[in-house]
Formats: C-alpha cells, sequence, structure tokens
DNA sequence: TTGACATGAAACCATATGGTGTCATATAAT
DNA sequence: ATTATATGACACCATATGGTTTCATGTCAA
C-alpha cells in the first residue's frame, strides 16, 4: 500500500479553536460522541467532522464499543508542532542571536 | 450584523506550509517583497496576501524604505502556541500519566 | 521629465471549510 | 418484536481561503 497522502496535517488541525478544545477535552480521558457534543453548541454531525479531522491527523483514536464510537487522545503528531517551534528557539533563547539577526538584515540600509 | 474585525490568530497564520516556509526565511533576517516572491513559484500578489496574515498574527513586522516594503520575522506571539503545547506536556514527560489516562478512561468497559 | 521598478488594491475564480438537516443502520432496552 | 439511542453518510449552504490578473500609485534612475 502506498503511504495516506494525509489530507490534514497537525498543522490545519490545531488551527481550529474547536478542534482545540476537542483535544483539551480528550486530554481527561477517552469519551463518547454524544459526551464529547455535550460541550459544544453546535450539532453532533459538526462535532463528528471535526474529530474525523482529528483522527486524520493522527491527534484522536476511535473505537467502538457497542453502539457509541469512544475517541481517545493522541498527542504523538504534537511532537511534529514541538520540533517546528524548536527551529525557533535562538530568537528567544539569548539575546546575542536576535542581535545577530538584526546587525545581518541591517547592512543595505539606504536611508 | 456588526463587522467582526475577522483577525488571524497565529494557530491559523501557521497552518499554511507557504506562511512556515515565510516565518523560515525571515529567519535569516529582513527581506524586501520582490526578495521574498523569488523563493516561491506563485505570485507576488499571492506571497504579499500571505505576508499580510502573517502580519496581523503579529509574526511579521512591515517596514518601507523607499519603494519597497522590508519585512522581518517577529517569533513573539510563537510563544502562545508554544504555552499551548507545554498543556499536553504530561502525556510524554512520564510514562505514569499516560497509564493514568488510560486506565480513567477504562472504567465503563463492555467488552 | 520620463520611464522603469516595487508595491498595493481590487475584482474575480475555484475549492476548502465549517456548519446545517435528513435519513439509514446497528445496537440497547422494554 | 418494538422502540429508543448513537452514530455515520449524504446532500446542501454560506463564507473563507489561496490563488490569479489588471490597474493605480509612489519612488528611483537617466
Amino acid at each position: 500500500m502506498s503511504a495516506a497522502p494525509a489530507k490534514h496535517d497537525v498543522f490545519q488541525a490545531v488551527a481550529d479553536p474547536t478542534r482545540r478544545k476537542l483535544l483539551s477535552l480528550l486530554g481527561d480521558g477517552e469519551r463518547p460522541l454524544k459526551d464529547i457534543t455535550g460541550h459544544f453548541s453546535m450539532t453532533r454531525t459538526a462535532v463528528s467532522k471535526h474529530l474525523r479531522i482529528l483522527s486524520e491527523a493522527g491527534l484522536v483514536k476511535e473505537r467502538r464499543v457497542g453502539r457509541e464510537t469512544r475517541y481517545s487522545l493522541d498527542t504523538e503528531p504534537l511532537l511534529e508542532l514541538k520540533a517546528w517551534l524548536s527551529y525557533f528557539d535562538r530568537f528567544w533563547e539569548n539575546k546575542l542571536s536576535m542581535l545577530r539577526a538584526y546587525v545581518e538584515s541591517d547592512t543595505d540600509e539606504s536611508s
């Protein structure tokens, strides 16, 4: 099988406030859809769609139990975000690097 | 209805791969739009729109110098992302918390 | 002053996104 | 067996998003 095209990545998944709230909620443990829906002011279908997107990004696992689908958090994909952020660490960790960046950008001043 | 500001937040800003590439580029220092555009296969206008979105999120500063607009990186808003991510630290930092979450979600098993 | 250059602004377009409502189906409860 | 529940699958809709092209304007160079 060829690797899944991964329609939604973790950056997109996390971009929506509803989905971020979903992740926090699931941080407390596995929950069925109906239970989750109670925490939002939108329809069950809408919540389900958000969970689908989170699932495609690997942030959530689904598991059928009886007639309900239980969702649980998987934080592993957040490591990609963490890694991406770490690229910018040099801009906070010490003022010298910030100064260097400033000086480098200031070599062609014309006014 | 009242016209909402509809501003862009840092999560949305960072969701687009082009914009993430822009941030890396600007990590090397301030650059004028024309220079930036050369690194992408889209039109100058499109790049400009992306920079506008980054600017609204506070991730980029614009500065007019003669007839060009120079863009520079401001990583400060990324701290919000970092802070949000830190909420999930407990899921990686020790296996015990993961185990706890698992056990808590497993109290109503019916299989 | 004339013309090239860098950018902004606006109109437009196709597709993605975030929502809704309705209906079908599997499972649980009576 | 019948009914209530939980969910998924669709069809549909309005707006956002990411891109284009065209035109206007301010600035630099001859």
